[in-house]
Formats: C-alpha cells, structure tokens, sequence
DNA sequence: TCGAATTTGTTCAATTGATCACAATAATTA
DNA sequence: TAATTATTGTGATCAATTGAACAAATTCGA
C-alpha cells in the first residue's frame, strides 16, 4: 500500500488541475503542475507513474485522464454517505459548506445532546446520540465527523466506534484512543496555526527573502 | 533546522501531557507517551533529546519539563497576535473558540467585504480590507488566517502579503502562490475527509480487526 | 525527411527519518 | 550490599522517499 503522503499529494494535484481546467488548459507538463503544487516535476511523474497514468513524451498529461485516475483512486464511483457528531460552531459550517456534496460525500445526519439546538431547522437532521445505531447499521456508514468538545470527545468517539464507525475526522484536541481496525485523523487548528507561527519566525530569522 | 514531522510531533506530546497532568501524573515514560499519541518510544526519546530535555534513567521524564521545554521551543513567553481574513462560518468558528487563545494566540482583528456583516458585533473588530495595512504595520502583524471563499483566496492573500503578512493558514481549497518568502499552511477539510473515507475503506478490505 | 528540442519514464544515488539494539544508569528488592 | 530490573540516551542499521540524471520517445521546424 502507498503512504499517506502519495494519496496527500494525489489530492492537491487534483485540487490544481481542477484550476488548469478551468481557466483552459487541457494538457499538463510535470514541471507546470510542479509550480502550482510545490512538489518536484519527477516527484510528479513517479506519482502519476504509480497511478498508470501514460503521459504524451513531449506533450505532456492529459488533464483529464490524470482527474479520472485520481478519482478512481479514492473509488469515486458512489456517492460517500457519512456523519457528524456535534452540531455547534465548526459543524454547522461543515454542512453549509457545498465542496463536500461536490466532491460525492454526503453528510446524511448530525447528533447533539443539545434539545434545542435538536429542534432548529438545518439542512439535514440532528438527532440524539441514542439515534446513532440506527442510523449508522441502516445506511451502512463507515465514517464519522466528530465536533464535540474536548471534554466528551472519547466517549462520543467510543460510542460511535460502538455503532459501527470505522473512520473518523477528529477536531477535537484530544488523542483519541481506538481499537486498531479504527482510522483517525486529526484536524488540529491550533497546532496548524502555531506551526504557522513557528515556521514565520524562523523565516524571519533566517533571512529568506524573495 | 527541523523537519515539520518533528514540530508537528512536539504538539501532539503536548497535548497527550497536558491530559496526563490533568489525570494526575508528575512523570511519563517514553513508552506510556508512545501509546498516548502512536509514535514509538524510541522517536519520543530522541525528540526529546533533541529538545534538550533529560531525563532519569528508570525514573522517566517529568511532565512539566517537557511541557515548558515545549513551549520555549515555539517561544511561547509572549503573545502572539494574528488577524483573520474572511469572516464567515470558519471565521466565526475560529474566533468563538477559546484554545487559541489558552495557547497564547490573540487574534486582534477581522477583515471582510461584506459591510453587513463589518456593522455586526463580534468579540473582535471586523474591517474592510483597506484597513489592513494599518493594523498589520501599527500592531506588527506577521500571520493571518485566510478563509474567504476559493474564487477570492489569491486575491486576498496578495493583499495580505502586501500589507506585510509573511505566514497564512489558508481555509480555502486553492493552492495559493506566494513569494519564497511566505510560508503557508493549507487546512484542506474536504481532503482530510476524502482521505479518511479511503483509508478507512483501505482498512476493511486488509481485514484489520482488533 | 532529418535533426533539434523537449518532455516523459525509470534507474540510481543520496538523503532523510525511523527503528533497533544495547550500554549506561538509576531504582528496587532480597 | 549485591543482584535484578527497568528505563534512558545514542550509535548503528535499516527503510523509505526524494531528487538527479539520462535514455527513449515524440513533436516541431527547417
Ligand atoms: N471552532 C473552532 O474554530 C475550533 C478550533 C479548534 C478546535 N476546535 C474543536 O472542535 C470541536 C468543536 O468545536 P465547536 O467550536 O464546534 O464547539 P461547540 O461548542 O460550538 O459545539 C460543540 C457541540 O457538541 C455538542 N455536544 C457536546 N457534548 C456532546 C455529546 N456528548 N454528544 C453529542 N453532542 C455533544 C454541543 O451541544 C455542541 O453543539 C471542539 O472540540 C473544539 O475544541 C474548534
Ligand atoms: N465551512 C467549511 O466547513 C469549509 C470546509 C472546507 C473549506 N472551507 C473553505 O474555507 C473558506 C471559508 O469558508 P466559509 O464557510 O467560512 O465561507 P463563507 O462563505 O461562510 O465566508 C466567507 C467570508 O469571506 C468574505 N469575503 C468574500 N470575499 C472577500 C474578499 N475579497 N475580501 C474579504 N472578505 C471576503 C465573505 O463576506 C464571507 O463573510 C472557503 O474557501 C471554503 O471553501 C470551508
């Protein structure tokens, strides 16, 4: 299997080609698409390599086979129908946010444990967390978006793993403990902004300017 | 210089520390840490080895320690303040949450087109963009948090930059072209959520059952 | 049609990063 | 006190990833 890192940098090519598309292109060099992305041309041409994508010597990519073979990757044919644990702040904005429904995933249900915020009209409906099970074993959902706070993130995590969920996206700052045949990932956002920081510093220090 | 695996790294100890303290404990081995964050006690000890942080020879390493060795490592004595480009649901979110703010991250100002919502009252000020140069030269502002929507991302981060920004979190899916001397950081939602789908999909067709 | 220019595809080398393994050391127990 | 156990700290090894380089192929122009 490859690692993360490959079907991280699939997802920015795509991101990028998307962008060539539209503003016209139909074909793409390893070096152009190395501009927009920041990673190596032959980096580029060994990833794209791996993904069976045949290139034109002297011509190039064409943009589209490369979209549809990264879409085949991530197994783009269905639609991804998962959840969302915590409908505050960051929830809410996930399911006003429309880049998700483009990219085939859909998010078919939300859980609370606030009553009220249960009532309120949102685009899909919160339900308790007692509703998880049934939910999740009738419409056969593997994965989770988790936006509770800190202080109940393992138990709602552990209640979810309970229903069946196998993948979730955690922005809660907690390390989550889970089973072995559960996949995490990690939204950290103020670690992502100190980082940020950090490495703004230290350019400073070291002097890079353009 | 270190890579940004070890500075990433560094905050995922942090945060497993902090809980542990709140639990009770003075001390952590190496491997009760690498079971908390899922890196192996042997990358643990060398990190903290190369932050200068010693420890007891069967006596483990006090948490307390790490965590200001930590902390002066992303030189947490003072404040750091930030402005926020972009003040819809991910603003919003962001602004409303208190962690950035316990670690020391003041976001002072906001900035956004829509004079609606510049009339509104937040816990911070929200400007139009011709406001920013003045604030970021009078306060020193070196990053900011970008999440204005995709088709306005380039233009906004020119701005920025313009107005003496050198380090961006950037919300949008774009990837944004900057002089050498920025540096940027991409919270990618949809990506992360495609990634976990396929990984989690990955995993039931491997057969890992804990 | 031939040659020059350009870009892919892949091999190879080098660097980086992580793990292994164990010596050094401290604590514990008998 | 001596033996034993547990844990750190680090040098050596191993693996993975990246970048460089170049042959193969294609296009373009003369
Ligand atoms: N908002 C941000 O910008 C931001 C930034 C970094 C991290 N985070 C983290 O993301 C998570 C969500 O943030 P937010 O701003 O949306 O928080 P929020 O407080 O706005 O929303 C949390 C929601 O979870 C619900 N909830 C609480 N306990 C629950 C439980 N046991 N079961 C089901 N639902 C429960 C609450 O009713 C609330 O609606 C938090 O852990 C937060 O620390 C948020
Ligand atoms: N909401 C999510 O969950 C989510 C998920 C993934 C990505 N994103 C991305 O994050 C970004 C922000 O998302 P959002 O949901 O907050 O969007 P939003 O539409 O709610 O907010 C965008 C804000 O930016 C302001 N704005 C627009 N153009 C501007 C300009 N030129 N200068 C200054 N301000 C401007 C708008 O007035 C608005 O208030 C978007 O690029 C979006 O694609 C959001």
């Amino acid at each position: 299997m490859y690692s993360t890192d490959f079907t991280k940098r699939l997802l920015t090519y795509r991101l990028s080609l998307t962008h060539l598309k539209k503003v016209g292109l139909n074909d793409v060099y390893s070096h152009l698409l190395a501009g927009e992305t920041s990673h190596s041309a032959s980096l580029i041409r060994k990833d794209l390599s791996r993904l069976q994508v045949k290139g034109k010597r002297r011509g190039g990519y064409d943009i589209d086979t490369i979209l549809q073979a990264i879409n085949a990757y991530f197994g783009n044919k269905e639609r991804d129908r998962i959840i969302l644990a915590g409908m505050g702040n960051i929830g809410k904005a996930i399911i006003q946010n429309k880049d998700f429904e483009k990219h085939n995933i859909q998010i078919i249900a939300s859980f609370d444990l606030n009553p009220a915020i249960q009532r309120k009209k949102f685009s899909i409906p919160v339900f308790p967390m007692e509703k998880c099970r049934e939910i999740v074993v009738n419409y056969k959902i593997d994965v989770a978006i988790l936006a509770v706070p800190a202080f109940s993130a393992q138990s709602v995590c552990d209640q979810l793993i309970q229903c069946g969920i196998r993948g979730i996206l955690n922005f809660a700052p907690v390390n989550l403990k889970v089973p072995d045949n559960v996949y995490v990932s990690n939204v950290r956002l103020v670690d992502e902004l100190q980082q940020v920081i950090y490495h703004t510093k230290q350019k400073r220090k070291h002097g890079e300017y353009s």
